[in-house]
RNA sequence: GGAGAGGUGGCAGAGUGGUCGAAUGCGCGUGCUUGGAAAGCACGUGUUCUCGCAAGGGAACCGGGGGUUCGAAUCCCUCCCUCUCCGCCA
């Protein structure tokens, strides 16, 4: 949510901030909304302001004495009348609110001027990607790989996109997200397990709802399957004021990410490219706003060096404003390559989302120099999500006798050197 | 799942219809006291919104929502959560 105050200052500001991410919205109503609202504030507090008085008054009165009759009968009509008018401004302050949470965070001054992913800035190349593979293969078309991960089976059991993991394939995860995890605590992330549904108020603090409860699963008693574990880390700390010397919350978590897809098809989806579950770690940090910039760095630097450490050729895309998601203020995309398919697989989005999440989830700090709560900046970057790393790394790593070399950073982890699909 | 009890400020804990944003204690802050500290004493100590250039004023908030009433922390309904006992279970 953006602040409502920019909001009613300076809305020219505003308006030209959310063009930048080339969406549609009607701040005009937002405004309206928000100038209906304060009228019918004043209103209600006028006429509060009377009833209190009066309940001062009538409160040292006999209860039976004609003055005192006088007042209830005086008090009734205002009684009534407050009703009607909070009515309005219940109803005007949910609107409102309706209507803000359908506003896009703004980007950053340095985010770059585009509508497509064509204006992304590619930051940075690493690895030797342009290299002739003559081996290489799309995963699904590796001998073996169908023994490793059963698609069919998946189908049957459950539906498209829930393939089962078997022998070294579901080792392989497993040795992944131990890599990963280590790695992360190395970098000060304390690892958390949190819970795997969340409910509409956390999905709403993180941006996912109200617009996109279409890719969330949803469970019969109104849970949300996480699309990523940013959900419930974010929210761990909904509700609460932090200790300024608290600053920065490294943490970080796996869990499996459950996403509905809807709409997707084509190449996308083959093989390990797109799952409905797939197996993710997040860093999360929660900081002051001054340094989240900084943080952002960081953060993207944390999640590519795992890429750098399992010697895979990746990019890092600096996002321009149409293709920033709606919560996010800059984001950093890491495309690992994929040498078999002859493309770019996003494996880490690194962003930073300031106050927007915060505001929402109302995660605020004690500042020193005002002694007043204040909103923290979140950030959030995937370290990293498992399936399409694997797909790389099977795509890159494949020999001419059909077998995968295991990155030497994962050897540990694993307990083999090579992968064998026999 | 069944039965019961309960949710009040940073914490503990009073308050069962009226001057209650809420006693008291602890904690915390500032000052006095002291060689220094402790103790003691004094004052202060929530959040949000809103009006105002400001000084300052106003309103809301006692788990959430709704209702009764001139008036609700207090009565009623409902939802959520916690605790105790029983059942079930990895």
């Amino acid at each position: 949510m953006l602040d409502p105050k920019l909001i009613r200052e300076s809305p020219d500001l505003v308006r030209a901030a959310i063009a930048r991410k080339h969406l549609d919205t009607d701040l005009d109503a937002v405004l309206a909304l928000d100038q209906a609202w304060r009228t019918l504030l004043q209103e209600v507090e006028t006429l509060r302001g009377r009833q209190k008085a009066a309940n001062n008054a009538m409160a040292t009165m006999p209860k039976g004495s004609p003055e005192f009759q006088a007042k209830v009968l005086e008090m009734k009509s205002v009684s009534s009348l407050v009703k009607e008018r909070e009515a309005g401004l219940k109803e005007t302050e949910e609107k409102w609110r309706q209507a803000m949470l359908t506003l896009p965070n703004l980007p950053h001054a340095s985010v770059p001027e585009g509508r497509n992913p064509e204006a992304n800035i590619v930051q940075s190349l690493h690895g030797a990607h342009a290299e002739p593979r003559p081996h290489a293969l799309p995963h699904w078309e590796i001998a073996g790989f169908d023994r490793l991960f059963d698609f069919a089976r998946g189908a049957k059991v459950t539906g498209a996109g829930f393939p089962f993991f078997i022998g070294d394939g579901a080792r392989l995860v497993r040795a992944l997200l131990n890599f990963f995890l280590a790695e992360n605590a190395k970098a000060g992330y304390v690892e958390v397990s949190p819970p795997i549904f969340v409910n509409a108020a956390s999905a709403t603090a993180t941006g996912q709802l109200p617009d996109k409860e279409g890719q969330m699963y949803e469970t019969a008693d109104k849970l949300y399957a996480v699309p990523t574990a940013e959900v419930p880390l974010t929210n761990f700390f909904r509700d609460e004021i932090l200790d300024e010397a608290a600053l920065p919350v490294y943490r970080c978590a796996y869990t499996p990410c459950f996403r509905r897809e809807a709409g997707s098809y084509g190449k996308d989806v083959r093989g390990l490219n797109r799952l409905h579950q797939f197996d993710k770690v997040e860093l999360l940090k929660w900081v002051h706003p001054s340094t989240s910039y900084d943080e952002l760095e960081k953060l993207r630097g944390d999640a590519e060096r795992l890429l750098h450490k399992l010697d895979l050729p990746y990019r890092v895309l600096l996002m321009c404003g149409g293709d920033l998601g709606f919560a996010q203020a800059k984001k950093y995309d890491l495309e690992v390559w994929a040498a078999g398919q002859q493309r770019w697989l996003e494996v880490s989005s690194c962003s930073n989302f300031e106050a927007f999440q915060a505001r929402r989830a109302q995660i605020r700090f004690r500042s020193k120099d005002s002694g007043k709560p204040e909103l923290v900046h979140t950030l959030n970057g995937s370290g990293l999500a498992v399936p399409r790393v694997l797909a790389a790394l099977l795509e890159n790593n494949l020999q001419s006798d059909g077998r995968v070399k295991i990155p030497a950073a994962l050897v540990p982890h694993f307990g083999q050197e090579w992968l064998s699909f026999a």
